[in-house]
DNA sequence: CACAAGTCGTTAGCATGGCTAACAAATGGT
DNA sequence: ACCATTTGTTAGCCATGCTAACGACTTGTG
């Protein structure tokens, strides 16, 4: 690819332009390794933010997953009918609604996130420790620059 | 988070569980941008194989997007529809289709390429230098990884 | 050469997941 | 008491993933 030399270092846009890439490709080998869990990748999404996150209002989860309340209100419907999560009533306020996981739900949840997880982590074994090492620093740089951003 | 710490530093699966959350947010984050290109992601990743890749079979196309066929068939029939791009018949293979950018593909790309980068090289700037070192290297591990998963 | 087997793309039909528009129910301020 | 706001849902559109089935073509084999 041409350009990528013409912006290679450290410059922003050459970084920007290699990360942008990088992050493409790493969540579609990621993805890949979801299909095992025979949950949807919507509704996985979700379910991590409530397994890991605790139990969130309808709209608190759109707005974390970046989706309209009427596409979350679809993917809680799935994760109920699959037994993975539950809705519960707001005691105050009867217009809110609480999702919050099921155990099932915490299971498949735990047993997805770590097929997931491992086949990276196979791929990371098999680097020289000081290259992890170089990743490992530029995680924190990476999850800073998240934080930066409003994640 | 709380196994976020139990899997610190260095070891393959701690930095796998790091990567796994920033590839999911990074990349979320710079699918916003693609938005203003009016084109939609599926059909926008294909494009990008065509215009930095060259003309490809369309099966060649589903295999390295990781879709079907009969998905593939559909995201071709999408771009030649927006006029991004042409299917063209083999000469010596009648069972081929190959699968072309037209110049306004090209210019569509590069667009949202830069919409979609410039997001990101934004964040970038307002890095320290040392920060930024930090990603470039880090940037020529990652892509060795996707080469040596092959990608 | 003829025919069987394999390859490539398409069609059909299903489910998921994104959106906007419109709405019902509940809350809260005036 | 009423009106504006907030919250979630319903309805209906489109895009994108899949499998099954198929048609057209090529290739290998007798």
């Amino acid at each position: 690819m041409g350009s990528l030399e013409a912006h290679g270092g450290a410059d922003p846009f050459g970084l920007a332009f290699r990360y942008n890439s990088i992050a493409i490709h790493l969540t579609r080998r990621l993805r890949e390794a979801d299909t095992s869990s025979g949950v949807p990748p919507a509704r996985l999404s979700a379910l991590s933010v409530l397994v890991f996150g605790g139990r969130h209002t309808l709209g608190d989860l759109a707005r974390r997953e970046r989706v309209t309340p009427p596409t979350m209100t679809r993917i809680v419907t799935g994760l109920e009918q699959m037994g993975l999560a539950r809705r519960r009533p707001d005691e105050r306020d009867a217009r809110l609604v609480w999702v919050e996981p099921t155990p099932e739900g915490r299971e498949v949840m735990e047993r997805a996130r770590l097929a997931r997880v491992e086949r990276l982590a196979e791929e990371l074994r098999a680097l020289p420790e000081a290259d992890r090492q170089v990743l490992d620093r530029a995680a924190q740089v990476l999850l800073a620059l998240e934080r930066a951003a409003g994640y």
